[in-house]
DNA sequence: AATGATCGTCGAAGCGCTTCGACGAAGCGG
DNA sequence: CCGCTTCGTCGAAGCGCTTCGACGATCATT
């Protein structure tokens, strides 16, 4: 393994020379930067990282810190990572995958966050009221949520525009004559933890149904194909002439459409089915093929990413403050109600 | 930040001497331990991952390399991912991410080997022949695959058994009474790329068959709902008597499911369908929900990172070479052929 | 009682790089 | 032609840690 050491002989010149030949910080004359490019060649000169990173007070590693709990990544998360992944390459730093047990161990991020491997983090999934956004601030790590607290005061984000994704959602429905619509969300135990995405669209269902002069209604769902089942037994409950479901939950949705079928309710001919958030690849998944707002996907880690790396280039302290939105999608899951309501069939 | 240097006048010790008590490399009374630990509580001080790094030459950073192509990750990879990222975090190792443009750009990769960043790599999706293992090799790091090459003396692995979920998946088939079964498999061109899963099952599927003395028919598809869509209506053509399906495609399934339906044939009355390597969120998705082999998941990215971990921290040169089995799991999607053939009614 | 071995600690020499201050050589206006 | 700045380069001082050799002190061995 050369060193710089090595080039430096070879080139003839200081060690400092090479050095900055390789980080530009100082002029270097033509002909030097040839000899020093030469010998680095020649050697398969390859910098140190961690020497690197000692000297330079920068590790260019970013971390990703994202919960991990039981069941892994959604389709939709899954891309946020690998679009952070890419982008990060993208620009010469590398992304580490930091899982940060659900269980608020504040200690444990505390200890990565001053340990100065990181330079900067992307944190995932926050919650409204999130102590690990102060702890990480407290430690003076350069910051980025994907998702936002509740006040998000001198912070930098990257969340999806739950307004918009519900209301034009809802539009869709409504344009098509849709008029009893059930909102199936997440369970009621991640609304009452808090979780920004559920507690948001819950807000916007509400504000646009009754813009639209109709009455809304929501049902949680556990995240499973089981809940999904359960959520639309209970919608079909409380409102018995629905004709079109709006789902937030990735999983679930597949449990309502199996349900929607069991009963022999047919989508969409009986029941409209609108999937938020959702990847396109998912949407593809049900038969048939799902009206979705798809989610912004990797370009949302890309984003997250980009604005991290330009707050540690430089730049000054501005805060980066960004809604994504979903875009409407129409496949086969949505269209005009029956002029009868199902269960009157 | 307080670094070494100041614990160790804290404590009135010597530099050393409080590595010492955070390495354990040498004995220390526990009179100095103690006032050494008690410094460091007092000044909350947090060794310098750069530093230490470049002093041990050791970085603690394992490199996950995956080939990022345009549709991201499938279920199963991404357990791998996350059962990989949770158990370096568990053994005191970070993962990084590192998205290798799957267009073979070898010079990269040894850029990155050649930067000792990484202690260790965790090579995912690897083809049967693949030079990135050896150009790995070359950089003299530390390697285990997920999956396996064509030769893999000297390598270490973990894998899928894919002999035996074939072998299991068949049998349950058979073992209903199935006699005309259909093998949908990657696409064509996976196949020619040499990516082993998609060999391997292929040939496993041919000697289950035949050993049964049945006749094997093994159809390509797409990786989309589409591409499944279009194999089963390929797989009615060549086999017009199938009465089961097998998929190793995780997309295609959801195409090929949708097909039957639309072809009015039921599952898993007129045809039977077997999901491998699949993950049981997944699986639950479908209605019915699939009768699957279920993929070992994150399992597998933690035996990969812990035989690399232990390759790493001592132990011999022995490799480790490990293939996971998938375990049947009945649900329902198969069941006992009608008597006669779906087509024939 | 003399001889090693072992224990506990220290000082110093790096690990491979960045960066600061310095300094000769040009280039410039007056 | 003198002093001034700018350019291009060098040497040296770290960055915060690990690790090696050394050295008293303690302890078991003959």
């Amino acid at each position: 393994m050369a060193t710089m050491h090595d080039v430096a002989r070879l080139a003839q010149v200081s060690v400092s020379t090479v050095s900055y030949v390789l980080t530009g910080t100082r002029p270097i004359s033509p002909a030097t930067r040839a000899k020093v490019r030469a010998a680095m060649t020649e050697l398969d000169y390859q910098p140190n990282a961690m020497a690197r990173g000692l000297a330079s007070r920068r590790s260019r590693i970013l971390g990703l810190l994202l919960p991990m709990d039981e069941r892994g990544l959604g389709a939709t998360e899954t891309a946020f990572v690998t679009g952070a992944a890419a982008a990060a390459s993208a620009v010469g730093y590398h992304l580490v995958l930091s899982p940060v047990g659900g269980g608020g161990d504040l200690a444990d991020l505390r200890r990565l966050a001053s340990q100065r491997m990181f330079d900067g983090v992307v944190l995932m999934e926050v919650k409204l009221a999130d102590e690990r956004v102060a702890a990480l601030q407290e430690a003076g790590v350069p910051l980025v949520l994907i998702g936002r607290t509740g006040d998000t005061a001198g912070l930098s984000y990257v969340d999806i525009d739950f307004g918009q994704t519900v209301r034009e959602a809802v539009a869709h429905l409504v344009g098509l004559g849709h008029r009893r619509i059930v909102y199936v969300n997440h369970s009621a135990q991640t609304l009452t933890r808090g979780y920004g995405p559920a507690l948001r669209t819950r807000d916007a269902f509400v504000t646009a149904m009754t813009g639209h002069g109709l009455e809304p209604v929501m049902i949680p769902a556990e995240d499973s194909a089981a809940g999904g089942r359960a959520a639309l037994a209970a919608a079909l409950a409380r409102a018995p002439g629905l004709t079109a479901v709006l789902a937030m939950n990735e999983t679930a949705i597949f449990g309502i459409l199996g349900e929607l079928t069991a009963r022999g309710l047919s989508v969409p001919d009986d029941v409209s089915v609108v999937s938020m958030v959702t990847s396109p690849q998912v949407a593809e998944l049900a038969t048939p093929a799902l009206t979705a707002m798809t989610s912004p996907g990797s370009a949302m880690g890309r984003i997250a990413i980009e604005a991290l790396v330009r707050h540690l280039d430089g730049a000054g302290d501005e805060r980066h403050q960004q809604l994504l939105p979903c875009a409407l999608e129409i496949r086969g899951s949505t269209a005009v109600p029956r002029s009868r309501p199902p269960t009157g069939g």
